[in-house]
DNA sequence: ATGGCAGCGTCACGCTGA
């Protein structure tokens, strides 16, 4: 199974763009942030027509994000609210949809991006990490393996940043945000990029602005992360650099993981045995 | 220290993103 990540700043802008990349790269699962779409308008029927199946939380102009499908997907939740009664505010914005696919709970998220240290969004991206650490708690009683994907918005390393020594401890690389990120994690989620790639000049985002591309001054802040029993099944990630090379191109390049999922059956009688 | 680029909403430029 192939899954993968993909912040298109705008699914509307970038429809052309996102349906070549499927047909090229053939994942069973996409998830998109930025859709930046009401749900009335969001652009089902291009998808539909390649095999994708689609699920979706959006609203206009910001946010929103989308599970695409060729393989079966059940029981969508939208929002913290799908598993914390008491998530109020935290769940207005629409950075949050799951899914699950061949029994693996896909968990699309769009993190906010906090703006600078000194903003109120810093706060408020703050306050919307730690409730996701309570989500996924309530996550992990359904006992669903679990592939947690989307624009995390921070750097967790210096390896993560084009120039660390003048980015590290602002937006995006703080110990504040670094921090939240591994109360998150755990003990359970693991970076399934970082199991195969230690090095550095690996990354998911350029700005639009000061020539970020031409120079390859990015960050890598889009990110994989896999239940154990997942990870065991890993058997490459990679970030596809092309697609941020195209003309009018989103800020963002897909990340994808190939999983050898569901494990074979015969080797699970041989355990057995 | 600041703005730079891009999309959206609604039609001149402010808001938001990262």
């Amino acid at each position: 199974m192939r899954i993968a990540t993909w912040n298109v700043n705008s699914v509307r802008t970038r429809l052309d763009q996102v349906v070549a990349w499927l047909q090229h790269d053939q994942p069973d699962v996409l998830c998109l942030q930025e859709t930046k779409v009401a749900d009335e308008l969001f652009p089902h029927a291009a998808f539909q027509e390649l095999g994708y199946a689609t699920a979706i939380s959006g609203q206009k102009a910001y946010n929103g994000v989308a599970i695409l499908s060729r393989l079966p997907m059940e029981d969508v939740q939208i929002g913290f609210g799908a598993l914390l009664p008491d998530a109020g505010a935290l769940s207005d914005q629409k950075r949050v949809i799951s899914a699950l696919v061949e029994g693996v709970r896909v968990l699309n998220l769009y993190v906010p991006n906090g703006s600078s240290l000194t903003s109120d969004k810093y706060g408020y991206k703050l306050e919307w990490l730690s409730c996701l650490k309570r989500y996924l708690e309530a996550q992990e009683e359904q006992a669903d393996p679990l592939c947690m994907v989307g624009d995390f918005n921070i750097g967790p390393e210096a390896r993560d940043l084009y120039d660390p020594e003048r980015l590290t401890g602002g937006i995006m690389a703080s110990e504040a945000e670094r921090s939240a990120l591994r109360e998150v994690l755990g003990e359970r989620l693991v970076d399934a990029f970082r199991l195969f790639e230690q090095e550095a000049g690996h990354w998911s985002w350029w700005d639009y602005r000061t020539g970020a591309w031409d120079n390859d001054r990015g960050w890598r802040i889009d990110h994989i992360y896999l239940s154990e029993e997942l990870a065991e099944c890993a058997t490459g990630c990679v970030i596809d650099r092309g697609p941020r090379g195209n003309v009018q191109p989103s800020d963002h390049t897909p990340v994808v993981v190939n999983l050898a999922w569901p494990p074979d059956d015969g080797e699970e009688a041989d355990d057995w045995l």
